[in-house]
RNA sequence: UCCUCGAUAGCUCAGCUGGUAGAGCGCCCGACUGUUAAUCGGAUGGUCACAGGUUCGAAUCCUGUUCGAGGAGCCA
């Protein structure tokens, strides 16, 4: 009985005899020799078995697998300087599991739409694999990072009363008393209150948005992460989202180097991020740079994708742009005290074209103003929970809200965020 | 919601000013001892998205519908 063994620590058994289970990802043949592609989650390796070494039912067998059959295979691992992960397996011997017929997704071409018709079968694919690993490092990443630095994790609800920024974009639903109940857009509001308990605390969840966003920078259903953290101002706010971008990039070009050569991305750009201080620059100067750089762009409204990523291109590096007008940001963020029409919040921009990642801000922490807030917004008094936050201590605090599967798209280098996660949920797909 | 583009074999696509359907790949059969999107030979494979219209004749032209993709707005 051989020894079970995973593909990821193959290297671990050279020159002994294994048992993997897996599946056969592709397969290659002559007259005397034939190759079989193995995968089996945690990696891929090739088997090789040669006519002229095995029983006849075995090379026959093996000539006649089709693709994604299911298979446990036997065979001796040895070093090989031609395999792309070092090791290879001399097949000694193969069990069929379950055997595939017209598997549809070949390692051939394959359109946008079949593949999203097909996504329960295209996770299989090598890069949908890698993408999928390198999600799982960059969540354990941002984790490691919050655990270090003292913050706990608080889970917000997922069903909220009407929102404090208006219900249009969101998913209603009925709740059990028969009122509206709507899939949470933010759970910031309510990490307020955590931070007030808990000092700092950060969200890990889903979030949903039925916007009618038809962009490969947007889901309907996304993963978004929250710190929200008492006594921190604006300046210490970014300083905290810049380490964690850092360190998460550092997880992933440390424990991921496989999985970042399969999708071939280049990490020189990553080095940089980690090593280099992000610049900051406040609206105004964005503003300026655009203008310098031919765009006829007045001061005053929201920066459209291309000037996201002129902006970025400028700096070659993330770039928080701060102190926004305060009239196109949300109700709660903490006015300049040396402007008041500017706020203290921030965007982070990922480079190369990436743009928002982040978005964070130092929230209003002064009763009357916040009362002055809600009486210009028509707030209702499902929200008066957020007004007493207000009244009992009060301090200054901040928080924001990174973007998982933005995040992922930029360390990926991949061009729509849908292979970022399992099953995109986008505008008009909701299958599988 | 708006703008742009698209739908032909299992997949990726070609099909000209209208004349009755093509290629490559996959599957299947055969050849081949180092392939790695293997290669070579053969065979199979179609309600040309749907509904109307124009015409002797429509994959092709016109109208509408459905579905999808890219982008705008909004955001992470």
């Amino acid at each position: 009985m051989s020894t079970k063994a995973k593909i990821a620590t193959i290297g671990q058994y050279v020159d002994q005899e294994v048992l993997l289970e897996g599946w056969l990802w592709n397969k290659r043949s002559s007259g005397k020799i034939a190759f079989l592609n193995i995968r089996d989650g945690s990696g891929f390796i090739q088997g090789v078995v040669a006519k002229e070494d095995v029983p006849e039912e075995l090379f026959a067998l093996a000539k006649g697998l089709s693709q994604e059959t299911s298979i446990r295979v036997t065979g001796k691992v040895r070093a090989e300087e031609r395999s792309p992960i070092g090791y290879e397996l001399t097949v000694t011997g193969i069990e069929v599991v379950s055997r595939t017929e017209d598997y549809p997704i070949t390692p051939k071409e394959h359109g946008v739409d079949f593949l999203l018709d097909h996504r329960h079968l295209w996770i299989r694919s090598p890069r949908q694999r890698a993408i999928l690993k390198i999600r799982a490092e960059v969540i354990k990443g941002m984790r490691d990072f919050f655990d270090k630095n003292g913050f706990t994790q608080v889970d917000p609800p997922i069903l909220t009363p009407s929102s404090a920024e208006g219900t249009t974009n969101m998913f209603q639903t009925e709740y059990v008393n028969g009122e509206n109940a709507y899939l949470s857009q933010s759970g910031q509001l309510y990490m307020e209150a955590a931070a007030m308990a808990l000092g700092k605390v950060y969200s890990f969840g889903p979030t949903f948005r039925a916007e009618k966003s038809k962009t490969r920078k947007h889901m309907n259903e996304f993963w978004m992460i929250e710190p929200e953290m008492a006594y921190v101002e604006h300046a210490e706010n970014m300083q905290i989202q810049e380490a964690l971008v850092k360190h998460t990039i550092k997880h992933v070009l440390d424990n991921c180097p496989q999985e970042l050569k399969a999708i071939q991305r280049d990490t020189a750009p990553l080095e940089r991020v980690v090593n280099e201080k992000f610049p900051i620059i406040t609206y105004a100067e964005a503003v300026k740079i655009l203008q310098e750089k031919g765009h006829d762009f007045p001061y005053g409204e929201d920066f459209g994708a291309p000037h996201e990523t002129e902006l970025t291109n400028h700096f070659d590096l993330p770039v928080f742009v701060e102190k926004w007008p305060a009239n196109i940001k949300a109700f709660y963020m903490q006015p300049d005290p040396e402007d008041n029409s500017v706020i203290l919040g921030a965007d982070l921009l990922a480079p190369e074209g990436y743009g928002e990642i982040v978005g964070g801000s130092q929230r209003i922490h002064d009763y009357e103003l916040m009362k002055e807030r809600y009486a210009e917004h028509g707030f209702d008094e499902s929200y008066n929970w957020y007004l007493e936050l207000r009244q009992y201590g009060s301090v200054p605090h901040s928080g924001f809200g990174i973007g998982l599967e933005r995040t992922i798209a930029w360390i990926c280098g991949i061009d729509h965020i849908r292979e970022t996660i399992m099953i995109p949920r986008t505008l008009y797909r909701l299958y599988p």
